[in-house]
RNA sequence: GGGGGAUUUCCCGAGCGGCCAAAGGGGGCAGACUGUAAAUCUGUUGUCACUGACUUCGGUGGUCCGAAUCCACCAUCCCCCA
């Protein structure tokens, strides 16, 4: 099976300029295509993940990927789905997501000569000149045609600023520039920039009469429709300072039935074959899928050892003991006469927020401590308990290992 | 430049000068049921020394015994006209 067969078969590609050109292209490794990526955290999340994993697969086929860091386009920031305007980033905090992005991505693309490249647009954007850029550029484009475009649709009731109007312009030029200095002939991208992507190609053809190609990528939502990603609003990270390996396989372990085989079509490098015959896994046996799922993504983005310790420590804490719980140290300060209430250590701990929020729990039995349910508010250790080690658990899925120094 | 409207707790959104820590929904958390899923049901959702106290309703001052609610100024956003 080749490249393009294979994406589409795993259902990640949404929509292409031109079909027989793209696949081709790819399918003889003739492809230097880009994928940019705005910096506007300090980490990527796992929506970056699945662009990084296409890029990888491409690059596998032969084909060479340029990443480009959004140095310059964060500086607007893309109104493309969203109802209000982002806040302005600082070009410091720019600068350093962007070497961020950088150490990220170095782990899992192979950057090594003549395979692939890592550019930053803030390179040739930062130092465009007004109005040269409004006579070279700006002239190609149609505010009209802009305003109907599906990505300022949905602001022009809430209001759009000028600034994020330029986005699309910004973002077309890129691939105009990569175009013509690095020979760069599609883009790639999520389904929700296809507008900005079409902008890049239309500016080419206006101002070289040549074609390039753009793709996008299927978004990846849950059966809901939401994208997946996310909890509570916040995404889920690749640093592991911010999102833990296994909080990582948690997120990925806890996906929907139904989502299952899709993320694992589309994100893990499992040959197709093989998750074919997961189709027909119905029930508890889908169990299994996830915990494939989150093992083979935890691997991708932390390794083999993070991995096998995510795991190990998820089956272990669902089926009994467990050993490999995180500990807390507690020190002979936090005892008051030789002992700690259940509050203060699940506040200590890190498994609440608050006092009252560790009040609540106990209260609605929600913390069992040595697999004993704690329900007396006054519960208190000794140093002696301490020493001994106890296991907190706060809910099914929140535990600490308390001990004493 | 002129006129009008808005700003409420994580989000949306109600809020009569005292009965407002503030309706309702969403989300979150906990419990039941399960398969570490979904759906459903129940409870909960500012903080603390928790049957009480303290801090919140864009900001700063003011009126009042008492203000999220009234007044003044400032900030930000939206709409209409030019």
């Amino acid at each position: 099976m080749k490249i393009y067969e294979e994406l589409v078969a795993r259902g990640l590609i949404a929509q292409v300029t031109n079909e027989e050109e793209i696949k081709n292209m790819i399918n003889e490794g003739k492809a230097t295509f880009y994928i940019g990526f705005d910096c506007t955290a300090d980490s990527l999340t796992a929506g970056h993940f699945m662009a990084l994993t296409l890029m990888k697969r491409l690059q596998m086929a032969g084909n060479k990927p340029i990443a480009l860091i959004g140095g310059g386009t964060t500086m607007i920031g893309d109104p493309t789905g969203r109802t209000d305007m982002r806040k302005m980033l600082t070009i410091e905090d720019i600068n350093h997501n962007a070497e961020c992005f950088k150490r990220q991505m170095e782990r899992f693309i192979d950057f090594g000569e003549g395979k692939a490249t890592m550019i930053n647009n803030a390179d040739w954007l930062l130092n465009l000149n007004y109005v040269e850029l409004l006579r070279e550029v700006g002239a190609c484009f149609s505010v009209n045609r802009m305003l109907s475009a599906e990505c300022y649709k949905q602001r022009m009731e809430k209001g759009l600023s000028f600034l994020e109007f330029n986005y699309m312009i910004m973002q077309s030029y890129d691939f105009y520039h990569l175009f013509k200095t690095y020979g760069c002939n599609m883009q790639f991208g999520g389904d929700d920039q296809w507008s900005n992507m079409l902008g890049g190609t239309e500016l080419i053809r206006r101002k070289l009469g040549q074609d390039a190609h753009a793709m996008t990528i299927t978004l990846l939502t849950d059966s809901q429709g939401k994208k997946m990603g996310k909890t509570a609003g916040n995404a889920v990270w690749l640093d592991p300072n911010k999102t833990s390996p296994f909080e990582f396989y948690q997120y990925w372990r806890n996906v929907g039935d139904e989502d299952v085989l899709k993320c694992i079509r589309m994100l893990t490098f499992l040959p197709i074959e093989q998750i074919n015959e997961m189709d027909s896994w119905e029930g508890a046996q889908l169990n299994r899928a996830k915990e494939i799922l989150a093992y083979e993504l935890t691997q991708m983005v932390h390794g083999t050892e993070e991995a096998e310790k995510a795991q190990t420590m998820a089956r272990s804490l669902f089926t009994g003991g467990a050993d490999n719980a995180p500990t807390v140290e507690l020190s002979a300060d936090d005892l008051v006469d030789g002992a700690i209430d259940i509050l203060s250590v699940l506040v200590k701990a890190e498994l609440v927020p608050s006092r009252s929020e560790a009040r609540r729990a106990v209260e609605q039995g929600g913390v069992v401590v040595n697999d004993e349910k704690i329900t007396n508010l006054r519960h208190s250790f000794t140093s002696d308990d301490l020493k001994a080690g106890i296991l907190v658990r706060r809910g099914k899925k929140n535990f600490k290992k308390v001990v004493i120094k």
